[in-house]
DNA sequence: AATTTATTGCTAATCGTTATCATTTAGATT
DNA sequence: AATCTAAATGATAACGATTAGCAATAAATT
């Protein structure tokens, strides 16, 4: 039950919501996008539609519950919020995906936005590669 | 005259290419995106088709001689590829891009690309916050 | 100058996402 | 528990950015 959660960020515990953020908890390995989500919750036989799983992950965003992402590639992946910031390698070849923490790339990333008068509100560092996996095979 | 350089990128020097290749000459300080460089050939009185500009584009990137950016908000901008790395803090507010380079950074993403069995393909680090400027109007 | 092939410009199509709006539901009120 | 009301939903149309299809045009080659 988590629809306490959901209140918390004041919004109601309705079914589509609970059904989608237990999506997002059983999956939460991966970054999965609107449509992932939407064929997910098919898959399950749960009938919610498109545009309720966007506008969810959108109000989950919001209500931070979740992390967007604009890898490359045009649309967006959502990830439960963990609470830990993160950042992303991303394998161009398989589209694997690995979290990593630096505390010292933080740290630089404040001090260059200070330095430039920026407040900082939000970064995101991707490195694009190809893993071990795939340098292997070709 | 830049027939050469797009003669060596394997491109033949159309009129449109080298009209899309001064726009982002004469405005290299900028990250324009599709639209913006349409935008500008329709101004200069150029008559260039939307659908080229993006497909000039893509050529130009997959030649080297752009780079594209996902920065936040869906649509991607490009700027002529200076042959020098460099990362990007975005005003939220207003918009501004200022560019940055950060060696410390550089290194630490290449010690953490080895360290999970990653080559390093190119990375992005976009910091995201409110300029100074629009940080003192509101 | 003629030929060949890449490139262009229109336009329609596609993709991810958002808006509209009538219908349904969660949760407060009785 | 029945009623009520605002918020949420689902279906679908609309949207903005980008791509595809194809006939017309222009670069480089002969």
């Amino acid at each position: 039950m988590d629809s306490a959660e959901l209140k918390k960020a004041g919004l109601k515990a309705t079914l589509p919501r609970l059904r989608i953020l237990s999506i997002l908890e059983q999956r939460s390995e991966e970054h999965l996008s609107a449509e992932d989500v939407y064929k997910a919750l098919l898959g399950a036989g749960e009938d919610v539609g498109l545009a309720t799983v966007y506008r969810v992950l959108t109000q989950f965003e919001g209500a931070g519950l979740v992390i967007r992402h604009n890898f490359e590639g045009g649309h967006s992946v959502f990830e439960l919020d963990s609470g830990q910031h993160h950042d992303h390698l991303v394998c161009l070849s398989c589209g694997t995906v690995v979290e990593f923490v630096d505390t010292m790339i933080e740290k630089l990333q404040n001090d260059i936005a200070s330095e430039h008068g920026f407040r900082i509100m939000e970064h995101s560092l991707v490195i694009y590669g190809r893993c071990s996996r795939c340098e292997s095979k070709s």
